[in-house]
DNA sequence: AGCACGCCGACT
DNA sequence: GTCGGCGTGCTC
């Protein structure tokens, strides 16, 4: 034996001298050799060493342990299958003759190599699980993708990519793949410039980026099905991720529409982990081509991907709620940048990014001309403060005029649309004149009441004592509040005859008929009518431009026009009627029906302010210590911009725990760190860096811990 | 996170 | 001499 162990070489360990170094371990400690797990067993010819994703926690971040590969399982412990191996503390107890160092663990064979730099002893796989590569090298360069711009860990992004394995789903064999289809006809596609470019462009096999603002009305799916069947015909396989269930099965008709049965696969949540894994399989194991799902899809591992979709990216639910919350736009712009393929973004709406995409230069925008959004869009009428003020109708009836006669000619041929707040929304300070949002004049957070009175801001939490609005001059707050349910109740009572349903988060209504009735429905809870709304009444205008959230006008924008696009063009009468002031910039976007030049405006406007997305922010929250240690410790990009520490909202009592926020009875603070353009990477692996750094020494355990979230959602 | 190791004070 | 307090550090 060359030597009692490794770890005085320093320079990695040759396979036979792997089988040789539990003895040395023990023979060192004085104790008598005895049967191991797997010593003595002959260990893989070829490299023996296979470096092992643990599924353990988030203590390790990205570490890769490696393992000795035993003979008999070199064939089946490929890169990508999944592993149980042993993990655990110190040397590990020795019970019975045999060590064990801490329970078993899953994990995934990330790659095999012929030597470890690990200085110590190497364990050995306990069991491969199955043969099947889950964890491939695309899908494994996509997770260290996301985990790098999330300054998250490898393990988690692989677990939500990865789903929970099922023994049964595996043994079946997935069905033979179909040849590909015929090339689709470009159908509706043709009513956009650079439509019919677009798809044709995938049917050639081309890596087409467009940033698609669609038409209103329930065409979408068909269009978005057009552009799979192009990509399949190109013999490429397609990805589509929609918000929730009802999107995804208007796509799922339309890809059996225009490509028939049998060519793509279903993935959401709620089917059940055996379902689930199984059309998963069926994907990975080439089976089917395309799929269409909600945002767990993203990282479904659909082979030769030559087009990724994303729809309504404004959608709350594209967000990740479990670490690092990546967001499905961003994943599929990182998976179209590795997989080189195509890319689509398509919403009724625009959201800052997606302007973003196209101002860059990196996807070209694909619109309908002005007559035909015209003409497909309904009658857009506002209804602002002064009207409201000068309308003895509206004081009385608590609605105004303008809108009972919407609804009133409306309910003559068909359905009516009312849209109501949802509960829950947070008031913020405004201009009490112009009703412009009090930014705090250094860092251009927003400034919110203090729980003693006065100003302060929600970012720097630097304190404001002389406020004046940089618009009007005002020296005036207001804090906005709202409350048009009771509107929409009364609306009811004000048409008796006619039957109202309601949608909301309680029970949700896919279509309703296309006779009159009063639909009242929150946002996103809207349903279609069978044959188009005649009218709707928008009644969430506040509710929804009073948060104090940097999206506030965009949001509320998209919300409007996801309801607006379910009414009848204005040449079938279609009319919709807002409440909300017709000065701000968002219901002029709404009237004038141009979601892209309001996303366009708030772009220019986020790059002045040093905001996202132009600039990167992350968060970081904790308790104030911990904040602070974390900040000390972290070797930032030096054009970073430490906003804060402010303190965060305390959980109250009995209320579910916020994801990243602090339990019931702590007071945390909160920190935002800002890049310039660019400069994203460096502070994600600042981040990152920093968390490895605090990782045991000095954190002080629960206590120590931050969050860190990059490009968090809710930034004033 | 667990869990073992180790360095110090009180005990049979 | 040795049992066990918990502070520290590692897990291939």
């Amino acid at each position: 034996m060359s030597s009692v162990n490794g770890s005085g070489s320093g320079g990695g360990v040759g396979a036979e001298q792997l089988a040789l170094m539990r003895e040395g371990v023990r023979k060192a400690k004085g104790e008598r050799a005895k049967p191991g797990t797997w010593r003595g067993a002959a260990l893989a010819g070829e490299l023996p060493v296979a470096r092992v994703l643990v599924d353990k926690g988030v203590l390790h971040l990205d570490r890769l342990f490696d393992y000795a590969v035993p003979a008999e399982l070199d064939a089946v412990a490929q890169p990508g299958v999944r592993v149980r191996v042993r993990f655990g503390a110190g040397r590990g107890k020795v019970r019975g003759g045999r060590r064990e160092g801490g329970g078993l663990v899953d994990g995934f064979v990330v790659e095999r190599v012929a030597r470890s730099d690990y200085s110590g002893p190497l364990a050995a796989l306990a069991q491969v699980v199955s043969s099947e590569v889950v964890l491939g090298p695309e899908l494994l360069a996509l997770a260290r993708g996301v985990a790098d711009r999330y300054a998250g860990s490898l393990a988690d992004v692989v677990q939500l990519a990865v789903p929970p394995r099922s023994a049964r789903a595996e043994r079946k064999a997935s069905p033979a793949p179909l040849p590909p289809p015929a090339v689709p006809s470009a159908g509706g596609w043709e009513r956009y410039e650079n439509g019919a470019a677009f798809v044709e462009a995938l049917a050639r096999g081309g890596a087409p980026r467009a940033v698609w603002n669609a038409l209103p009305g329930s065409g979408w799916g068909e269009e978005v099905a057009r552009a799979v069947g192009a990509t399949l015909a190109s013999g490429r396989g397609a990805l589509v991720v929609v918000p929730d269930g009802r999107d995804v099965g208007r796509v799922d008709a339309a890809l059996r529409d225009v490509l028939g049965a049998g060519r793509h696969a279903v993935l959401t949540a709620d089917a059940g982990p055996e379902k689930r894994y199984r059309e998963w399989l069926a994907v990975l194991r080439g089976s089917v081509r395309a799929v269409v799902g909600t945002r767990a899809a993203m990282f479904a591992p659909v082979r030769d991907l030559g087009l990724v979709v994303v729809w309504d990216d404004g959608d709350g639910s594209h967000s990740e709620p479990h670490a690092p919350q990546p967001h499905v736009r961003d994943v599929l712009l990182l998976r179209a940048a590795q997989s080189k393929c195509g890319f689509l973004l398509g919403s009724w709406s625009c959201t800052v990014e997606a302007a973003q995409l196209v101002e860059s230069g990196w996807a070209r925008p694909v619109v309908a001309r002005r007559e035909q959004v015209r003409s497909a869009a309904p009658l857009v009428r506002t209804v602002g403060d002064q009207d409201l003020a000068r309308d003895e109708a509206a004081r009385a009836a608590r609605l105004p005029t303008l809108a009972w006669q919407a609804v009133r000619d409306g309910l003559r041929d068909g359905p009516v649309l009312v849209q109501v707040p949802r509960r829950g929304y947070v008031p913020r300070m405004a201009c009490a004149q112009c009703r412009e949002a009090a930014r705090c004049r250094h860092c251009a957070g927003p400034l919110e009441g203090k729980d003693g009175g006065g100003l302060a801001c929600g970012w720097c939490g630097r304190g404001e004592m002389a406020w004046r609005c940089p618009e009007c001059g005002g020296v005036r707050l207001r804090a906005q509040v709202v409350g048009a349910r009771r509107t929409a109740e009364e609306l009811g009572r004000a048409f008796p005859t006619v039957p109202v349903r309601t949608s909301g988060r309680e029970q949700v209504l896919d279509t309703v008929p296309g006779v009159p009735a009063l639909v009242v429905s929150t946002p996103g809870a809207e349903p279609v009518a069978e044959g188009g709304y005649a009218a709707a009444l928008l009644l969430d205008g506040w509710a929804m431009l009073g948060r104090p959230d940097l999206r506030a006008g965009e949001e509320a924008l998209r919300r409007w026009i996801a309801a607006a696009s379910l009414v009848r063009g204005q040449e079938e009468g279609g009319t919709v009627v807002v409440v909300a002031e017709p000065t701000l910039r968002a219901v002029q976007a709404l009237v004038r029906w141009d979601p892209v030049g309001h996303a366009v405006r708030e772009l220019a406007e986020r790059a002045e302010l040093g905001f996202p997305p132009v600039s990167r922010m992350a968060s970081v929250s904790g308790r104030a210590e911990a904040v602070a240690a974390f900040l000390a410790v972290a070797e930032l990009p030096p054009e970073a911009e430490v906003l804060g520490p402010v303190p965060v909202p305390v959980t109250p009592a009995g209320r579910p725990r916020r994801v990243g926020g602090p339990p019931p009875g702590e007071r945390w603070e909160r920190a935002l760190v800002r890049v310039p353009p660019g400069r994203g990477g460096a502070l994600a692996s600042a981040l990152k860096a920093a968390q490895v750094a605090r990782m045991g020494r000095g954190s002080g355990g629960e206590e120590g811990r931050v969050w860190v979230r990059v490009d968090p959602a809710d930034i004033g």
